[in-house]
DNA sequence: AGTATTTGACCTAT
DNA sequence: ATAGGTCAAATACT
């Protein structure tokens, strides 16, 4: 995956280096013909993105193998290096370069949902994870509000996951989701149906979850990199969608492809959360740290919250995640990852 | 009664 | 000053 990745990085920084040579042709020929301060401007800004991108990616790569003991993957299906590994170390880099003691970005990334009349779902609210709203904004610009949301067990399980839902204004029935953190707490059993289980795969049978799935499938992943510096990096890596051409409505996707990545045991990370392919930025030995550092002063957690954080004694006795304090990765899948695609468990 | 959502106030970064 | 994000009391829901 190593060579995949270079060879990746190289191509990249190759298309990028033409880019930047034809940009300066251009500046030749413009200034040559017809000298204006707006092109030369224009240009300028051209140029300085395409060196600001191979600086990234050429900074990147680097970085890349030098944390070449990372756990996982950092390549896509196609070899390309995963966006959120990318705007990890590029964090990481900025934050060795500048000394503010800034609290540390979460990784964020964003997923849209189409929702349809036929599948009689509301929102896109059912990832697979419980998530409670504590907020919604008018926001300018936008015809709909922004819903923010936090992970149920928050304060139980120390899991910081935020996501932002908000309805497209060209199309009401897109959801544009913005997910910030990733789950430290342990929701595999809503998120990952256990496949022997029978009271699971009675559920699994209602038709109610299947409708879920297919819903699932229907989300757009694409990795964003605001986390970065939203100003001067407008690097966006865009994943066209695999799980809505999974959908039965839509045929367009090569599903044997998919099909045969499953059956060689070789599907692509692309299907594996971003989230989950990210170290954790909370320990779990930390669970409390932040009852303690506010509670002298004010009254944070509800009666409701209390409750979680005595159950959660008892639930995290057995989670995996519990003392752990390096990612599960391998083990954990995506919520949204399609199991009920024919053949994965036979 | 316990839990989740709503919503105006408050906080913070720009 | 303003916009976006979060808090928390009030309210709704189960």
């Amino acid at each position: 995956m190593e060579r995949a990745s270079n060879w990746e990085y190289q191509m990249l920084i190759n298309e990028l280096t033409q880019g930047m040579e034809q940009a300066k042709q251009l500046r030749f020929y413009l200034c040559t013909t017809s000298p204006s301060e707006t092109q030369d401007l224009l240009l300028q800004r051209i140029l300085s993105s395409y060196e600001k991108a191979l600086l990234i990616l050429k900074w990147s790569g680097s970085a890349g193998q030098v944390q070449s003991a990372a756990p996982e993957s950092s390549i896509t299906i196609d070899g390309s290096p995963r966006s959120e590994d990318f705007n990890k170390n590029f964090k990481e880099h900025q934050e060795q370069r500048d000394t503010s003691k800034k609290r540390k970005m979460l990784p964020t990334w964003i997923e849209q949902a189409r929702v349809t009349s036929e599948n009689g779902l509301e929102g896109p609210t059912d990832d697979g994870y419980s998530w409670r709203k504590y907020g919604q904004k008018d926001i300018l610009g936008a015809n709909y509000p922004r819903s923010y949301y936090r992970c149920t067990y928050r304060h139980v399980q120390n899991c910081w996951a935020t996501k932002q839902v908000q309805r497209s204004d060209d199309d009401p029935t897109v959801f544009e989701i913005t997910y910030k953190g990733k789950h430290t707490c342990n929701q595999s059993n809503n998120a990952v149906p256990p496949p022997a289980s029978p009271e699971k795969q009675e559920l699994d049978h209602k038709p109610q979850q299947q409708n879920q799935m297919l819903f699932d499938l229907r989300a757009k992943l694409r990795v964003d990199t605001k986390g970065l510096d939203n100003k001067e990096m407008p690097v966006h890596f865009s994943f066209p969608s695999t799980f809505a051409n999974v959908d039965s409505e839509n045929h367009n996707f090569p599903i044997s492809k998919l099909a045969d990545d499953v059956h060689l045991g070789t599907y692509s990370p692309l299907l594996v959360s971003p989230a989950l392919s990210e170290s954790n930025y909370f320990s779990a030995s930390s669970t409390y740290e932040m009852k303690s550092f506010r509670g002298a002063h004010n009254l944070q957690y509800s009666e409701s919250d209390i409750a979680e954080i005595i159950s959660a004694h008892a639930s995290t006795t057995n989670s995996p995640i519990g003392g752990m304090e390096f990612p599960i990765d391998p083990v954990e899948l995506d919520p949204n990852f399609p199991f009920n695609i024919q053949g994965f468990f036979t």
